[in-house]
Parts: C-alpha cells; structure tokens; sequence
DNA sequence: CACATTCATCGTGGTTCGTCGATTAGCGAT
DNA sequence: ATCGCTAATCGACGAACCACGATGAATGTG
C-alpha cells in the first residue's frame, strides 16, 4: 500500500473534555433573555445537528464536525462559537486541535426554560 | 365622568379559540429543519414574552398583546406572525380583532424535540 | 351612509446573520 | 529552524431580521 502517505485518513478521535456520563444535572429555568439567546443558538439546522454529532460522540474535535456537515470549515468554525457563546457547548484545546461537547448544564439549562412554557 | 368618550379602556377580552384545558398533548419530536425553525422564531426576547403572554390569559386578542410590550402594534403583529408560521402560536379572525392562543401541538413538538436532544 | 376601531401589510433604514476563501497562530514532528 | 496540520479569525457580500410609521381592508356603530 502506502499511496502518498496515509491521505487524509481520520478516525473521529474519542477523548473527554466534560464529565462523561453525568447524572443528569439540575438548573433553573433562565430568564426571557438567556432563554430567547439559547433559541437563537439553535436556530439553525446546520448547529442542531452539531449538537446530535457532539452528543452521539460524547466529545468530536472540530475536523470531525467539520467532516460530517458538508460546509466550509470556516463557517462550523463559527457555528461552534455562536453554540459555545450560548453555552450549549464547550471546547477545550488539546494540542493542535479543539475538542468540542455537549455543555450539561446549559443544554439542562434550555431544556428546563422550554419544558416551563 | 366621560371625558372624549372612553379613552383607550382595554379590559383583556377573555375567550376560547384553542381547546382550553387540552390534557397533554402527544406529539413525536419533529425533524432539524422543523427544530431548528421552531428555536429560531423563539430566538427573541419579545416572543418568548408574547408565548407567556398568551399562556397566561389563555387567548388574547392583538391588542391585548400589544399593551404589554413596549413596542409598535406593526412590530408586534410582525412577531405574531413569525410564531404563528412557525406554528407555535394560531389565531382567529373575530370580528374586527384576531384571538391569538398558544398552539397545543406546535408548542408540543418544540418541547419534545428540545427535550429529545 | 359615514365614521371609528382593529389589525395586517407595505416600504424603508439600519443591523445582524450566513457563507465563503484567505490569512494567521499554535503546536508537533522532522 | 522549518515544515505541515489544525482551527480560529478576518474581510467581503448578499440575504434576512427588527423596528417603525403609514397605508389599507374589514368590521362594527352612530
């Protein structure tokens, strides 16, 4: 084998950032204001379904979201910034890359403001 | 009394257009392009106070709506027709006014899909 | 009928969003 | 030190959003 080197080749890398299999954490609602900002971070389908990739993986760098959603890196870029500044997710860096998860206590957070409507 | 005829009195005209008291509706979570349309039309402040609005009297007509939000009726009938699209919200024509309620199903299904991610 | 009331719609101006390619910065390996 | 990879940021541009006043279509009332 052995082409020209091995070409962008990618197993989606497993790792933890949060607290894997948390036990369900327990938030109050938020406020109009917070909660319409969460609304907002998930207007859009392309950051609903980061949010299934983040979740399915437990944790994804960024070139495995980047992998999966059929736009330029530049805009998930910025997708993940507009969820991370919402506080539905969270990254740490890790070497070179950026790894990404499902913030518990946010997604908690939108789910008690919505469920209370 | 009587001044120039009677200024401006808005008692909130109660009323039924949406099954009050609807025991729960079922609903299956919709899909990301539905979601993510639902989280957007409540991706601001003044809807999401509208949708309270509208829980806490039941139904309101416009004008009702428009007493408790600090904006200009078109302003408002614009957010009224962004929930109503996005259907969260339905209202009916009555006269010379529209009752709007918060729509059981629609409501329904944005709770289940938030709760499902 | 003439008039007032209620609300949706239109037209507009200013802001924000969504997307992209290009560039930059950090890190690891050679 | 230099190269290669990863990801954030920048700049640009069109589309969509948010707010408003003005207009218009129904409906009810004198």
């Amino acid at each position: 084998m052995s082409i020209t080197a091995t070409r962008s080749r990618r197993e989606p890398i497993v790792g933890e950032c949060c607290d894997v299999v948390a036990p369900a954490p327990k938030v109050a609602a938020p406020d109009d204001e917070t909660l319409a900002a969460m609304a907002k971070a998930l207007g859009h389908p392309a950051r609903v379904k980061i949010l299934r990739v983040l979740d399915a993986h437990q944790a994804c760098v960024t070139g495995d979201v980047v992998a999966q959603l059929t736009l330029a890196q530049s805009t998930v870029s910025e997708h993940l910034r507009i969820l991370r500044q919402a506080g539905l997710i969270q990254g740490e860096i890790e070497g070179p890359r950026t790894r990404y998860c499902v913030s518990p206590t946010g997604l908690a957070a939108l789910k008690a403001g919505i469920a209370a409507l």
